[in-house]
This record gives C-alpha cells, structure tokens and sequence, in this order.
DNA sequence: TTGAAAGCGGTACCAC
DNA sequence: GTGGTACCGCTTTCAA
C-alpha cells in the first residue's frame, strides 16, 4: 500500500461520518464533544486504513508549516556542529522539523535557501552568520518583511539590520579567560584573534582584564589568522614564542582549538613545557587537543545555551511576529583543565 | 511588506490578465504560447509585487515537494559529516532541500521523523543506519509502501529489508590495508574492529589478503570497540603491543580515527616508532591526527562518491518508485600518509 | 453533535 | 493565445 493515498475522506467514509467530523475528530479540536462512539469509529478508521495526516495541505490552509530553515555557513569545526545538534533537538522538542541549507561561504547560495524556505513558507530561518562582502540585500528583505528570523554566532554589529542575535558573549569570555591567566601570575599575555572579530569585542574583553593591573594590550603579542586553520596558526605561534625569552609571553589566549594545537606544538618544539612554562587558554571548546595529553583550559562557547535560546528565540518571533527583536548574550564558562596551570597549583597545596 | 501575501492572483489582477495565465506564464509551461506582450506584462506584475511562489500549495497539487528527509544518528564523527555535507550539496544541486533528523540513536525518534517527514510529504528519504533491537517495523513498513528510500552505510546484510543502499567497500578495503601492509614486508598484523560490524566484512577482507601468503587472522591480535572512541581503544591498544616483541604484531589496522589515534599513542607510550617499528593504516579517514607530527595512511571511505551515489539513486527512485532497489558499493582509496612506511621506502631509493 | 461548504494557492484540463 | 474551473487534502465557520 503506498503512503500518502489514505485522506480523511477515506476515512470519514469507512467510518460512515462526514469528512469534518474526522478533522474535527482527529485534529482534536477543543469544544467539539463528539460523541465517545463517534470518536471512536474515527479512530479505528483511522488506525485501519494507516492514515497519515498530509501536513502539506493543513499548512496551506493553516499558513503553519512546523518548519523552520537553518542556514550554516560550513560544517567545519565541533562548535558550529553542537550548536546544530542542539538546535535540532530543541525544535523537534517543540514540534518543528529543521530545513538545513549549507551556504558554504557563498552569499549566492545562502539566497536561494532563503528563497527556496519562503516557497516552502518555513515559520521562521536560524542563520548563522558568514564573513560577507557588504552584500545583505537578502538579509535586508527578510528583515523588511518581518519575518520571524534569529542569527546566531559572532556578527557584525554595523550590519544595522534589526534581527534578534543569540551569542556567547565575547568580550566576558575574553576578559574571563585573561583574568584567569593573572590570577595564575602572568603578566605577559599573548594572543591569537581571528582577523574577521565582530567589532573588537575579543580586543576589548581582554584589555578589560589587563586594565586591571594597570597593563596594556601589547600589539606585539598579537596575532590574527584569517580561516584559524592549524596551518595557518602554527607559524604565528612559533613567532610568538621564538623571541628572546623575556620579550615572549609566558600566557597565551587563543581563538579555537586549532590555534590551540598549533600553540601546543609550537610549545613543544621550542621546549616549552605546558602549563610550566607557558599558560593556554583557548577561546572555543573545539575538543581538538583531546588525544593529545594535553587538555587545554577553555572558555566554553555554551552551545547548549546558545542553541537552546536561539529555539526559544525564534519560537518568540513565531508566535508574535511583531514582537520586539532581542540581542541574547551567553555567558561563558571556564573551563579549567591542564594547560593553565591550575593543577600544578593544587599540587603545590 | 509581509512576506507569502502576494498570490498569483495577485499578480494576474496587476497584469491584467487570469490567474491561469500567471500560472501559465511563471510555470514556464511547454505547450503554451503566450504573447511577448502577455509573458513581460506577468513578469513584471510578479517582479513588482515581489510574488514569491508557495511551493506548499504547488506541492498539494502535484503531490511533490521537491524536498527529502535525511536521518542521521548523530554528528559524532568526520566521516558522517563529510557525507551529510556531500548529500546536500547534490540535493541542492539538483533542486532538492532536505530535511534534517538527528535519530541520536533513539528507533524511536527514528520512527517519529519518519512519521514527520511521511506528513511532510517529502519526495524520499536517506538514512544513515544506526545501531539497531531488531526494532525495525518502521523500515519494514516504508519498505512495504516502497517509498523511495536510500540506506547509506553500514548495514547488516541480514535485516533483509529490500531497500537501495550505498556504501564504501569495507571488504575490499580491509584488504587493501592488509596487502599494502604486506607489501611493505609485514606479516603480523593486528586489528582494531567495531564489535558490529556488518556480516563479518571486515574480517573477510583481512583474511582474503593474507591468504595470499598463506597467513591466517590471528585471534589474539584483534580487538574489538563498541563505540570506537579514543578512551575505549587506548586500552586495546596498548594490550597489543605489551607483550613480547615477537608475539606483538608489527603493523596495526584499526577503524577509524579515534583508535588510531589510541595505536599511536600506545605506540609512542611503548617507545615505537612509526613507521618504523610499528606501521598503522586506518580504515576511515577521521583527520584526527592532522594536528599530530604523523599523518595516518587511511583507506577512505570515499564520502564524496557515497554521498554523491546515495543523491543519484534516491533521485531515480524518486522519478520511478517502481524501479528495482540496488546494492552500490563503493571502491575505497588507499591514501598514502607517513604511518606505513612508504616515505622511508621511497627514501631508502 | 454533526456536516456542508468555502477557502488556502497553485495546477492543469478543456473550452473558447 | 487565453481563461474558467475543478481539483489537491485539510481547516473552520456556520447552520442544522
């Protein structure tokens, strides 16, 4: 028997009622107090024939599809994947299904999902934002149009488009993860930012934290990656560690657990023991060092937050289209494991 | 301006013309010949009003939705994916959106997105496999309404279901890692295996290349993970290259990065060198130690022809649900790295 | 307590 | 060349 023939007609004939009384019936409408016998010959219909409910003409109908479209840039490091993972099962827990769109760093692409999501009338988009060549056109539409829509990740604050954002808050992460390594003594802190931060918020965070013992952010122990590859780290960590070792940072912050291998292994070369030597925090749980027998103290991006107030979030916006656009900030959490030094001081206890 | 208000009979009424005509018109329908003058007066009603069309009642009509259901068990490992990259950029490609589960091993939320995609009337579905109870009556059942459906990964053979499934050649590959270990002179060789593995693949394939030299599959040099993680196959490794030097194996298959990673670092803990005391192949390319000083040969599973293949056949069986279901086996690719001592070979020229 | 009927927004057959 | 109209399958109003 092939899926999809059985309508509630057939099964309001079976049953000897009129096709409203099995959608009134089966949908479960509040108010209707069909008789117990009624409900029943509609249910054992139902059950008989295999009815399987055709959401595609309810959503016509209700203007609801129980669809949401996620659009991801790429599915290239652990944090972008668990925030997905979580977002998933938070809108299955709420009903929806989730239509998922890679973009692949293409604006071009990251359109037609947006458009291919209006045709199929999505009740709403989670985008998670990409670096982009000022060409927001579609954004800016989708945004005229009041559709229900969160992003999610680092953005742009000067992209002016009024959106709500869930993200981890940066700058705190950045200043806990500093404050950390001077709580552990350190005063020369290096760092490794991707070039593309959304408005400084890493540079800020962590110059908070040094502010506070009246210190300033050395440019000179400053690097930028562009794509945060291993490649690309490892000879920016070598150069940060291969001066004169008074003129090296004794603590490094670093975006990502790629940045952090690179440190590590930079680390090692130059011999270099860890935490002894030299402090890591990575900023970002990619869970990279985890084979290594090094585990790197992070500040976690809480995904499990971000991806479960993005649900709540976009649910908002569902439910009352006109509701305010909000700015959700996550706080961060330490993570404290073996690269900062935290062990060795319980060991000196 | 609300997005999804405007209608074709929106559009018609600005033209001028029916709302037969618009469809006919933007439908791009053979047959029909409209005037020059009609088509651009339509097209630009459409443009103007930025008419954007509702595939959902499009859908309800030609009972097609241009979209397909993908259920993953999770997005624990590269492998997985990479494959669940490759499949939705083929189904974009061809005009496809595909809608996501995550099954997270559960059969049956398995089932519930089956029940939801089924509701959503998608064109077919993908499933990646998971570990199964013999709870299978949901697969049973779409089978039985020959839904056209594409199983991609291991199976086990014996589940009997008669779907279309695509995979990489595990026998075969397992064979190939063994005849290349055995060209570089090894004849003692130890395994690393998931305990469920599908009908004995793997093990077939091992033996089938050590049979070429008269060499059978010794016992005591496999061992078996449930959940190949790096915690779980450390152990294992380890216990294979304790005891004594010569009743120790001299090469190592393992499956998967994770274990992988457990051999080399057992390795380095046993104070081996690899390649040279000890050489190691993978079967399934993790890209778990690309931050590590070595880079594990592998025998790939191919992801981009599975998931490429798995696109094309659910695409034909789309087109017609009456046609046969197929068994595709994909060939594996030995992938030369520094884990198997084909470097110093070369050197040694 | 139940059902007739008018949509939801397209598609496609058929008549003009 | 063009348009009327009967669906697709379900929801919902309103009347019986």
């Amino acid at each position: 028997m092939k899926i999809g023939v059985v309508t509630q007609k057939d099964v309001a004939r079976k049953a000897g009622v009129s096709p409203a009384t099995v959608s009134h019936v089966l949908g479960n409408r509040p108010g209707f107090a069909y008789a117990r016998n009624t409900r029943f010959r509609v249910f054992d219909a139902a059950r008989e024939l295999r009815y399987v409910p055709n959401l595609v003409s309810a959503s016509l109908r209700k203007q609801r599809t129980w669809t949401i479209g996620l659009i991801l840039p790429a599915l290239d490091n652990a944090i972008v994947i668990r925030k997905f993972d979580i977002i998933e099962r938070e809108f299955r827990r709420a009903g929806y299904h989730v239509l998922m769109g890679l973009s692949r760093g293409e604006v071009a692409t990251e359109r037609t999902y947006l458009d291919g999501f209006y045709s199929r009338r999505v009740d709403g988009v989670v985008i998670f934002p990409m670096l982009r060549n000022g060409e927001i056109e579609h954004l800016r539409r989708l945004m005229e149009a009041q559709f229900p829509s969160v992003i999610v990740g680092e953005h742009e604050d000067s992209e002016g488009l009024d959106f709500s954002y869930v993200d981890v808050n940066r700058e705190q992460g950045h200043e806990m993860a500093v404050q950390h390594l001077i709580e552990h003594g350190h005063h020369r802190i290096g760092f490794i930012f991707p070039r593309f931060e959304g408005g400084g918020r890493r540079r800020r965070g962590a110059e908070r934290a040094l502010r506070t013992q009246g210190l300033p952010l050395e440019e000179r122990w400053i690097r930028h990656v562009e794509k945060g590859s291993f490649a690309e780290a490892l000879p920016l960590a070598r150069s940060l560690l291969g001066g004169a070792i008074e003129a090296s940072p004794t603590a490094i912050v670093c975006s990502g657990g790629s940045p952090a291998a690179a440190v590590l292994r930079a680390a090692q070369e130059t011999g270099l023991a860890i935490p002894k030597d030299l402090a890591l925090v990575s900023f970002g749980d990619d869970d990279l060092a985890v084979h290594g027998p090094t585990l790197v103290t992070t500040v976690s991006h809480c995904e499990e937050a971000v991806g479960t107030k993005a649900c709540e979030e976009l649910i908002r916006l569902i439910e009352q289209p006109d509701a305010e656009r909000r700015h959700i900030s996550v706080e961060p959490k330490l993570i404290l494991r073996n690269s900062c030094g935290c062990e060795e001081r319980q060991n000196e206890k």
